[in-house]
DNA sequence: ATTAGCACTCTAAAGATGAGAGTGCTAAGG
DNA sequence: CCTTAGCACTCTCATCTTTAGAGTGCTAAT
């Protein structure tokens, strides 16, 4: 049962045919087909011995008796590792891709339309993760009187980010007062990482006059809440309907279960929390991702950076009968071109 | 071919049996379920009759030859405005609702939860719009240098957001520099209408020093910014997943083009604008919201209020065939509910 | 105005049929 | 020993046929 070299040269170029023709129309592929398809000279008889021999190794299935073969998801992780040649991505297509990118004005839209290239180019779905931020600087606080026992906090973190929050105080405090407090905590707390000044404002609390505590606490509440914002990661996805084309996907039961698990985010962050860890490109196949929603689908993802440094995960989600060769460096030069974007700014 | 009056009290009566019968089974309705389904002491025949009329007047159809009958738009419609008693409902729900709407702590969810929760009562699809505002009054600027020639740029409107950006100025400006420049704006313009400001502003350049111009340019900028921010409303959306389940949106190409008009989102906004001035609840029924795509919806509505003034909108998006008994007082509870935690605040 | 009766229509589900594609196996040939 | 031709067999898919059931419209009688 257990032929381990079974999988010599020519079975793997059959193999590699016979995948190549099924991602192209999705229709399991016979033995007189493949044969037509290849260069070899053989006749299906022998194919189909060799395809006997693939089934065997679990590469590929019979859907029904005497019907063509399919890769199964071993398959397809053979197929990906070991046979695909990727098409180099025409040059004109990355310019249109950089352009596109840069002119993203506001950086906030720039992930979204990361997003929305991939899925416009792959026609699937597009996936960009907006990371959570392990180190959160604070930089500047300042207090605003907005009304009687109405201050609005501004914190500056991270030298560009700005949060804000509006708290209700238990007296009123003067401008002078509030300025007070924002230039004691500037002095002493730019620069320090917001967890730090979490701690130390604590401490030297006893230190201060009582009724700046207040004041202070809440300052401090939001730095708490800041921190939490910034420890759970999100994403943005476009393209999702594009994957109702697929046939793949064909009862809406699953179409439903995919989406759900789309607008949960639970799941797919876990994914693609996963893969940030991991260097470089990944790239999921069927129930490799380990979800039973996603039991049909591939996920390709790559890191991208700023200055080097991994900030984020993008991707695409298709159907596992996708074409591996023409996706993955679409995801890889996405991955590049945001890298290049976000650490030129 | 025009019989006005044909509509009479036993009609309007079987009509009302009829769509209710179909609202709850999706199925044709017969002579005899009819029948069976009413008090009234009839024959088939003569509710066969009475069906023809109701075919005649344009509020019921057979999908074909001897099948019963399924109401029109019409037919939805006349229901909707003469026939229908709703549900009240059951004051435990108000009651969960209201709860659960105000333990929305940060308000920013508020208006996500009011969908979520219009979505998950009715399963169908929420959808709650957030308006864009006409006035927006600059409160505060601040100018914070972050490092050569990169100043941070806070602008604090309308008493309570927070906006912000990063820009790059042509020489290194002084924190007494930004300080004076921001004393002047807050001084000058706040409290102002923020299309005000950028006009007064222009007119005053002239007067100014001009190496201070570069860096009011750039504020300017932001207000810029902000009034197209403010001016674009935008809506969020829940649900949608529940659509999936409904068999009138059959075949995956429908649902598809449903999709992507919610997430394209220019359809939609249109349509609740519409709905926003229109004073109270407000029910589009089939093509009566004039798009294409929502043939098979019907859309109900209402506006949401903050201090006695309307500000928003929201509703549900389901089937024709929809339980508009159970669903018109949720949206409607659920507008107040929301226009009373939104003025409480 | 209402209703019983009847012929008629149409759907939907359940079998029947046949072509086509593909297989596995066996035995013969290089 | 690998390859191949040949053949019986299997399974799908699309097309028909059949049949039961539900429902209608019309007519004539109440």
């Amino acid at each position: 049962m257990n032929k381990p070299s079974v999988i010599n040269e020519r079975a793997q170029l059959l193999l590699k045919n016979l995948i190549e023709h099924y991602i192209q129309d999705g229709q399991p592929v016979g033995s007189r087909t493949l044969v037509k398809d290849c260069k070899l000279n053989l006749s299906p008889a022998t194919v189909r011995n060799v395809m006997a021999d693939l089934e065997d190794a679990g590469l590929i299935v019979a859907p029904h008796t005497s019907s063509g073969r399919i890769p199964t998801g071993r398959g397809y992780r053979f197929f990906v590792d070991s046979l695909l040649t990727v098409k180099p991505i025409r040059n004109q297509l990355i310019e249109k891709l950089k352009l596109e990118l840069i002119s993203s004005a506001p950086a906030e839209q720039l992930l979204g339309n990361a997003s929305t290239l991939l899925s416009n180019i792959t026609r699937m779905a597009g996936v960009v993760m907006i990371p959570r931020q392990e180190k959160v600087t604070l930089r500047h606080v300042e207090f605003l009187p907005l009304a009687v026992n109405r201050v609005l906090v501004i914190l500056v973190v991270n030298s560009q980010e700005v949060q804000n929050k509006i708290i209700q105080t238990d007296r009123e405090y003067s401008s002078s007062e509030l300025q007070q407090a924002s230039n004691y905590l500037n002095s002493e707390f730019a620069g320090s990482d917001l967890s730090d000044v979490r701690e130390r404002l604590l401490k030297s609390m006893q230190d201060m006059r009582a009724d700046m505590n207040k004041i202070m606490m809440s300052a401090m509440e939001i730095t708490d809440q800041v921190l939490q914002e910034k420890h759970n990661s999100d994403y943005v996805m476009s393209g999702e309907t594009n994957l109702m084309d697929y046939a793949e996907m064909g009862d809406v039961g699953k179409l439903r279960q995919l989406f759900e698990t789309f607008s949960t985010k639970n799941d797919l962050l876990h994914l693609l929390d996963k893969s940030i860890h991991a260097q470089g490109m990944q790239i999921f196949i069927g129930d490799e991702s380990g979800h039973p929603v996603l039991q049909e689908c591939s996920v390709i993802t790559s890191p991208y950076k700023v200055h080097d440094r991994v900030v984020g995960v993008l991707g695409v989600i298709g159907p596992t009968r996708m074409a591996y060769d023409r996706v993955i460096p679409v995801v890889d030069v996405t991955a590049k071109l945001l890298s290049s974007v976000l650490s030129s700014e």
